[in-house]
RNA sequence: GCCGGAGUGGCGGAAUUGGCAGACGCAGCAGACUCAAAAUCUGCCGUUGGCAACAACGUAUCGGUUCAAGUCCGAUCUUCGGCACCA
């Protein structure tokens, strides 16, 4: 053999893997299913170290489970509609389509060149008319269940982006593409019901053990259900019952004040006849014009204006004044709060600020707290309740459900239950999306695209120098349409839909990429999913995930699949940075994928980053690292090229009784190797640690360079060793695998399996400890019972020297492990 | 503020159920091979003291439980991420 050099091995078997279609995938009932998915990126048209590392975890899992019998689909495609590619076209006059599909070419050659195990023939593009038009299709399966709608509200602008962004993509009040402020705008837009299925997003990540704590813990933060009342506050002055909303019924006796937000309704009437309306409205159009970072920051100032008009309390009568504020949000709850400055820090802050009464509702037990001595609200959740009439003297827990039922009997409140979550806006005033196929008639109203009618495709001649307006909406021969329903002229919906849509369904669409009938056959679908595995970046841990387990809940409620979550097991790869920093562009510290695989070979680069770090940790990208890993592959090379003939000699069966001391030790770390990188692999995901007991395994084998080794053993040691490497550096292995004689494709085998007989040691080094401390270690027949252990520690020369004169108080012995002396003096 | 991670040599990291802290790799040092270098092979490699045997110390800090703690408990600090005027 000649030395190692990954050039001339990859592609031949790249090529080779592909004309042998190896990777091919079909339904078959006999063997059990396993699909194995990574998100799918979106085609910017090179991959980075992040694709990489998502890639390289991916193939692992699905190649490994591929030779342990099971039936693996492992797909791959792309979220190919999206803002960049109509920024492309503003900027360089391509065209969308053709930037996108060059893009996508072009990454696939890198994914190619990587040597991962996809079956292409089921390759999904979201851009494609093919997939775009079950996309439409499911949208209007979501608006005939009464989930889909369309509604003027105050929604998140982008400037930058001219487009609406949903909740979930506005960060800390920055779009979460391009970073710049996300104001407020009235604007009627299309929505999805996400809320109604807010309980059963909640409740079933109970259902996802296999999901990491704190991605559950996130989407629980971000679903943010509460539970409380909510009651009726008359406004005798306009004879109007005021709904307020409260988490805690028990302080409800402290009311001082209820406080609105600037958008409330009823604050129309409010200043009719009112001497301080002009006040009244030039203070809710400030609040309304602050930017949503001022509005929601819990620094900024608490502000308010006194309407004039008085509210009464229905638990004890009390009147209180009715103020507009600019800290209640307009889209929570009721957009009015009640006031009790004693039991919010919030109120207290509003209330000191503009000299409101304050009465206190709660104190610990046993204390007694005076208001003149406080200086911030009493809201730990316990204590007992004051001045709270006949509840006074309560647990305030006891309290809390006491008063609840109190408003529930007399009729003027009920339990009810608040989400944080929101409805999914989905409209994008953008051309580089799959339109959505609602028709707009002057007599019939809204009215979807009939079924046989779709896909509703994007115009191919538009013009995009437009300023603020979607390209769409410019182009007639797309707005002007007939109505479905009674033939008169109509609009077209120019809007398209969020992509995020696109990626809610594609993991099914796998199942049954070809299908012209529907988005997936039954079978099919319910054979393949869900996902056993999935891999991506933690970046998704509410956006897609949320919505994924959205679509699928609804897909599972229209009997279109049996399951109601989409991935069973999910795991969060860490970023790859270098230098303590992200890799960016402005940082000048990307390490481009591609000149990593052509100066060291994709096997190399696959096993520098699936060592360097655990899955779910930062990965620091080390040029000297992927040095080692090199040396490490090439080590491998040689050592079985030392045995090449051996191995090739050897008999296909030997008898491990006739093996020497040595070799039933070098037996015995090949064994527990397979264990170990078995269970690393399968149960772990510590591919870092199953790399590094290869590396133990490859040590071992040196020892034997040069000298006479059993050719049997040589022959087991090669074979499962190669085997093992299979999923982190296929090309090696299957390079390998045919030097040494192996018949089919490495990736054909089976994973090797191990003896638990040639896991026995005869001999085991135990630990002599005195009060805790090491002090000796001895080698005694493996097997030994705690007496005959114990007598054997007790006799070393290390053991007598640091008890002698000492009292031995007892000794703990663990079998096969150590032996600990406990003395005193 | 609330919620969730993380903190171990010069560096990346290991220690899976409370049982030898630092596996494996990188960097470093030394030896072999070589005219020489590279490559390769072999050995050393937590800190302090000691020629050494060895001893003391050591997993963010302080305290606790235990024969035994990186691991369990309590408090604190640092750091990363999420949510945050959600009533």
């Amino acid at each position: 053999m000649e030395r190692y050099s990954p050039q001339q091995i990859e592609k031949k078997w790249q090529q080779k893997w592909d004309a042998g279609q190896v990777y091919r995938t079909e339904m078959d009932e006999k063997r059990p299913k396993y699909y194995a998915l990574e998100m799918f990126p979106y085609p910017s048209g090179n991959l980075h170290m992040g694709h990489v590392r998502n890639y390289s975890i991916g193939d692992v899992v699905a190649r490994y489970r591929t030779m342990a019998g099971f039936n693996v689909l492992h797909p791959m495609g792309f979220d190919s509609f999206g803002m960049p590619a109509e920024n492309a076209a503003i900027k360089h006059g391509v065209k969308p389509g053709d930037w996108t599909y060059a893009n996508i070419d072009n990454m696939i050659r890198q994914q190619k060149d990587m040597g991962l195990s996809y079956d292409w023939d089921r390759k999904v593009l979201t851009c494609a008319p093919d997939y775009y038009k079950w996309t439409q299709w499911l949208f209007e399966l979501f608006y005939k269940r009464g989930l889909a709608y369309k509604k003027e509200a105050s929604v998140n602008w982008c400037d930058t982006c001219g487009t609406v962004l949903a909740n979930e993509q506005v960060i800390d009040g920055k779009c979460w593409r391009c970073d710049s402020e996300v104001h407020k705008k009235d604007l009627s837009q299309w929505f999805l019901k996400i809320t109604d299925y807010a309980d059963r997003l909640l409740d079933d990540l109970d259902k996802l053990p296999g999901w990491p704590e704190r991605v559950k813990t996130m989407q629980a933060n971000w679903i943010g259900r509460s539970e409380g009342l909510e009651f009726n506050i008359e406004v005798p002055e306009l004879g109007e019952k005021l709904p307020v909303y409260t988490t805690r019924p028990d302080t409800a006796y402290g009311i001082t004040f209820v406080a609105l937000a600037a958008e409330h309704p009823i604050i129309e009437k409010l200043v009719k006849d009112n001497p301080r309306a002009e006040e009244i409205k030039a203070f809710c159009e400030k609040a309304r014009n602050q930017s949503e970072m001022e509005r929601t920051s819990s620094e900024s100032e608490k502000e308010g204006i006194f309407t004039g008009v008085y509210a009464v309390n229905p638990f004890n009568g009390n009147k209180v004044e009715l103020w507009v504020t600019n800290y209640v949000l307009a889209d929570y709850g009721t957009g009015a709060v009640m006031g009790v400055p004693s039991g919010d820090q919030r109120d207290w802050m509003f209330a000191k600020k503009y000299n409101l009464p304050i009465i206190l509702t709660c104190q610990p037990k046993g204390v007694t707290l005076k208001l003149e001595d406080m200086n911030h609200a009493y809201d730990d959740k316990s204590g007992e309740l004051v001045n709270s009439g006949e509840f006074t003297g309560m647990e305030m827990h006891a309290a809390m459900s006491a008063i609840m039922d109190k408003a529930e009997k007399e009729g003027f409140g009920q339990r009810k239950v608040n989400y944080r979550l929101r409805d999914w806006l989905i409209s994008r005033q953008r051309y580089w999306g799959a339109p959505i196929p609602v028709i707009h008639c002057p007599h019939c109203g809204e009215v979807l695209v009939p079924e046989e009618e779709l896909p509703v495709k994007l115009p191919e001649n538009v013009s995009f120098d437009a300023g603020a307006v979607s390209p769409l909406a410019q182009c007639e021969e797309f707005v002007n349409c007939k109505c479905p329903q009674c033939g008169a002229d109509a609009r077209r919906e120019t809007d398209t839909m969020d992509t995020f849509i696109c990626s809610s369904w594609y993991f099914l669409r796998y199942a049954d990429p070809h299908n012209d009938k529907l988005p997936f056959a039954k079978d099919k679908v319910n054979y393949w999913a869900p996902v056993d595995q999935y891999i991506g970046g933690i970046e998704h841990a509410i956006l897609h995930l949320l919505y994924a387990r959205f679509f699928v809940k609804v897909l599972h409620d229209a009997h279109l699949v049996d399951f109601d979550e989409p991935f069973k097991n999910l795991l969060t790869q860490g970023m790859v940075i270098k230098d303590g920093a992200k890799m960016s562009k402005s940082l000048g510290n990307v390490v481009s994928p591609e000149e990593i695989i052509e100066k060291y070979g994709a096997d190399t680069a696959r096993l520098f980053i699936l060592f360097a770090a655990p899955v779910d940790r930062d990965l620091d990208w080390s040029e000297q690292g992927v040095e080692g890993s090199f040396r490490f592959l090439a080590r491998v090379w040689r050592i079985l090229d030392k045995f090449e003939d051996v191995v090739k000699g050897a008999p296909s069966a030997y008898d491990p009784e006739t093996l020497t001391k040595d070799e039933k030790e070098l037996r015995r770390v090949l064994h527990s190797t397979i264990k170990k990188v078995t269970e690393d692999v399968r149960d772990r995901f510590m591919f870092n640690t199953a790399i590094s007991s290869l590396m133990e395994l490859v040590n071992a084998f040196y020892a034997f360079a040069g000298k006479e080794v059993n050719p049997g053993l040589v022959r087991e040691l090669a074979s499962a060793l190669i085997r093992m490497l299979a999923p982190f550096t296929p090309h090696i292995a299957e390079e390998l695998w045919h030097n040494l004689g192996g018949e089919g494709s490495v990736h054909a085998q089976q994973w090797p399996g191990y003896d638990e007989s040639a896991l026995v040691q005869d001999e085991v080094e135990i630990v002599l400890q005195v009060n805790g401390k090491l002090r000796g270690r001895v080698t005694v027949p493996a097997g030994l019972d705690k007496e005959e252990m114990e007598k054997a520690a007790l006799a070393l020369p290390k053991a007598q020297e640091h008890t002698a004169g000492k009292e031995i108080l007892k000794v703990i012995c663990v079998p096969g492990k150590l032996v600990n002396i406990v003395v005193k003096g």
